[in-house]
DNA sequence: TTGACAGATGCAACACAGTTGCGTTAGTAT
DNA sequence: ATACTAACGCAACTGTGTTGCATCTGTCAA
């Protein structure tokens, strides 16, 4: 629920610089309001004349996720995805058309996480869910 | 909850061969229990004396999945993971050692994924979840 | 036992995501 | 304007997974 304006102002607080690439990154991101990979960040900001290395994109969005101002999301591809940080929700992921939309439950698993620490010993930190099936689009 | 006699008779009956690559696979997915990922599958062959290339062993995987004797698993890592069926669960992977554990739910979403399909008319195929933590010889 | 068919294999080369070291560039405060 | 150092670009590299093609081998039938 962070907005952009207190992101770029809590960077520069902490004294790190405002660069383009920082700029143009978590605009993006707050913009689409979806998970975004590096190779497609880097694609987008070079439609909007921001032409970035590989090697920053990925250090930029190490450096962000550090910072907590994004946060790290993997769907199942293999590859790591971003997305600005909001309310804890999960992922409905179109098997056709991979698209992805938000979801979020009542149901958080407390009460399956307290089982899981009681009867395997295990202390959860957090957890991960993703649906994936066909999204109203492609039905 | 297929044995691995099963698996093998199965692979029989639609005419497949059973090579020393192909039974060795399945023997070490039916011994661990646990996801494995396939340079690990394959370090454990040429441990017992099976020498196979790395093509061969991720083209076993592909055709043991397509057949239905054994399924991917994500776990967050970006790498491909396969483990035996077995009967629906859910993985607690430790943050610290890497181990993974299975987990057997009550609740497993069938009331929010008919809330999915409802409101988002999202059709739900599957689902996956993991709890992310530290497990009980790391704490 | 042998031969032959096709499934399975090895190899090399490739694709792609992500990482590292290092010299250079450019925000920012003074 | 200057200097400090965060940030950047580049090239080379790692690891996972894929592809094309020639070769091998499990299986079955003669």
């Amino acid at each position: 629920m962070k907005t952009y304006q207190e992101a770029i102002q809590q960077i520069r607080a902490r004294g790190y610089r405002l660069t383009r690439a920082r700029q143009g990154v978590l605009k993006l991101l707050w913009k689409k309001r979806k998970p975004l990979a590096a190779s497609d960040m880097q694609d987008l900001l070079a439609k909007q004349g921001i032409i970035v290395n590989k090697t920053t994109v990925y250090r930029e969005l190490e450096f962000l996720a550090q910072e907590k101002h994004i946060e790290e999301v993997r769907l199942h591809d293999g590859r790591r995805y971003y997305e600005c940080v909001s309310s804890h929700h999960h992922h409905l992921i179109c098997v056709t058309c991979k698209s992805i939309d938000d979801v979020i439950l009542e149901n958080e698993f407390e009460r399956e996480e307290r089982q899981i620490e009681r009867e395997a010993g295990f202390k959860v930190l957090n957890h991960s869910l993703e649906f994936f099936g066909v999204c109203a689009q492609c039905q």
